[in-house]
DNA sequence: TACGGGGGTCGCAACGTTTCGACCGGCCTA
DNA sequence: TAGGCCGGTCGAAACGTTGCGACCCCCGTA
């Protein structure tokens, strides 16, 4: 089998020096028609696709490859559309820029990162993974001095692109004491590793090592919610939603409002709702976080925070350029909006 | 800014050579314990953090990173469990193999395949964008010489990963006959890029350009079942489910059985049901593909076709190892199989 | 004592590009 | 007509590894 041409061969064909037929693919640099016809006819006689991007990346000291680091478990992770939109996000605007997006799946719980990480070669790196700062996956972008953009997660140093998680929680149970709802029941997003899925004591809950699940409950207790019940969710799953719903809706006395941490643990309180024959919102209320779209929800429109989910993904990916440029980049904290739907409304009498 | 310290520098300072010091870091080859600890510590000395990625891809020939080609629209792709199992699969194989995944959006309806495509680095590819022969990504992959597996298209000379589409939907039909269905309403995914969504005539469809489109038809044929009825989706989404279910049980004389060519899609079918107050399978029975979970479906079981979508993946990217590795791989077609749920019966009266 | 073998180390030549500086004419301007 | 400038081309030196072959020395064996 004979190897592929390089561009030395191409040279040699068309009759030209190595740098100049490196122009005539490069195009930085002066180069005459004629000179860049006689090339490229070479090189596509000798089927030479362009230069050799490994050996380019080696050049010029850049792979031209952003790494994305997500929680190892896609099936589960891009179940939830709050990751798929940030990705999308990333992926919009890496796309702008030509940059390649490797997927790194990782499993932080695992206490160490995975091999790809330490050894592939990428300019900077977007924690999608809510890494904290001690975390595996940190430690080793640290040692490559891989210039690391935090999502969701501040991480000293680092750069980090959030939302006001907290002011959305508040917002959220200020609209249900507006209402006139005093016993509010809450599932929750995971609390962390060493606090186990199930039932929380909401008088003494501990703090949670999940930044975003600490600052929306901290959201609640500052508008004034104590809630009356709370159930940890595995995941941001509906299942968990319907689950920590029956659970919640079994208290004594029942809650007259129900808010998920997540809008697809908020869908699973509502079909748990909907499953006793509860009306919502007259005899239960229900409110979530996220503003992601639900089609299959039918007729309810959920209550919900909405958070700019791709924005962030696209604020991320452009940190994680001007990083990978050299440049300096920014953290950034977006604003999230209380968004009243159908599924709030007055406490029953 | 001082520079990043390479293998000669940590050469330098254990007082080896540069090959030992390669060959403390790469443990092929010999070397005596007590030299592999001075390099080590060096190394640790000078912050380096193992050998730089892109040199060695340049010198070993190889990069490590197997493409994956997705649909453009990552928020649309990723919406559909499908697409995520699939990716799941493909990232469980690459992963065991410490393989990088570079996530590479395409569209190829815009006529021509991403810059990057054409640019980065990759060992291998697969496709996951349905790419038929004469697609821009297909081109450019066979242009640079990077070998391609295809999933759920048959492309001539490449490999290709698929399932018996046509059986699967042959079953069906047969399924909902024997239950005495004759007046049968379809949702198909979508035809081919000259085909536009909405109304499509059962009687002469002509031929869909989109392979497992195409088969799922013919199998529907086979089965003896000619759709009364039938509608083409914009994509597998719930919300065209429920669109067409709407157009398709307006049709006169109404169908008694509707089938989605997926399960989002055999989903929005039952939540147009739902909304018209019909009863599920006792005024009209429904039927998908695939074999999704969809928990928020309620408590009917969807009757579908599954297929073994993750299983597709990791044989998909089996064969991307194989070849990145300069060997031969195989096609594949996999079996699918009929899951009787609640949601079919016998036709009404 | 001489020889063979093997573990361990080292030099050197790639891998395929990009880019910097030098060089060479020809053309414009003074 | 001479000087300067600029468009175009070229050589050569990196970029940071890996791996082949050579080499050396020590030990075991004949």
């Amino acid at each position: 089998m004979t190897t592929r041409a390089t561009l030395t061969d191409v040279a040699r064909a068309a009759g030209v020096s190595i740098s100049t037929a490196s122009l005539a693919f490069s195009g930085a640099g002066p180069i005459s028609a004629a000179t860049k016809a006689k090339v490229l006819a070479a090189a596509a006689d000798l089927g030479y696709s362009g230069p050799n991007p490994v050996a380019r990346s080696l050049r010029r000291g850049r792979s031209g490859v952003i790494g994305v680091v997500v929680r190892k478990d896609l099936r589960q992770n891009f179940r939830d559309p709050v990751a798929i939109q940030t990705l999308d996000g990333v992926a919009t605007t890496l796309g702008e820029s030509d940059l390649g997006m490797l997927l790194v799946p990782t499993d932080d719980a695992s206490g160490q990162a995975p091999e790809l990480l330490r050894h592939a070669a990428m300019d900077a790196a977007i924690l999608l993974n809510g890494a904290a700062a001690g975390a595996p996956s940190v430690r080793v972008l640290r040692d490559r001095a891989v210039p690391a953009v935090h999502v969701d997660t501040a991480v000293r140093g680092s750069v980090s692109i959030r939302v006001t998680d907290a002011a959305g929680m508040r917002a959220v149970a200020e609209h249900l004491r507006g209402l006139g709802h005093s016993a509010v029941g809450v599932v929750t997003l995971p609390w962390g590793p060493h606090v186990e899925p199930g039932p929380l004591d909401p008088a003494r809950p501990g703090r949670s090592s999940v930044p975003y699940t600490a600052a929306r409950w901290a959201g609640l207790l500052e508008g004034g919610v104590l809630p009356v019940a709370a159930q940890v969710a595995r995941g941001s799953w509906v299942e968990e939603g319907i689950r920590a719903g029956h659970a919640l809706l079994d208290a004594m006395p029942r809650p007259t409002a129900l808010v998920g941490f997540s809008d697809l643990l908020a869908a699973g309180l509502l079909l748990a709702a909907r499953e006793r024959g509860l009306r919502v919102p007259q005899d239960v209320s229900i409110a979530g976080f996220d503003g992601v779209d639900l089609p299959w929800l039918g007729e309810d429109v959920l209550t919900t925070v909405t958070q700019p989910i791709q924005e962030k993904g696209r604020l991320a990916a452009a940190a994680a350029i001007a990083l990978a440029a050299g440049e300096r980049a920014r953290s950034a904290v977006l604003e999230v909006e209380l968004r009243p739907g159908t599924t709030t409304g007055p406490a029953p009498a």
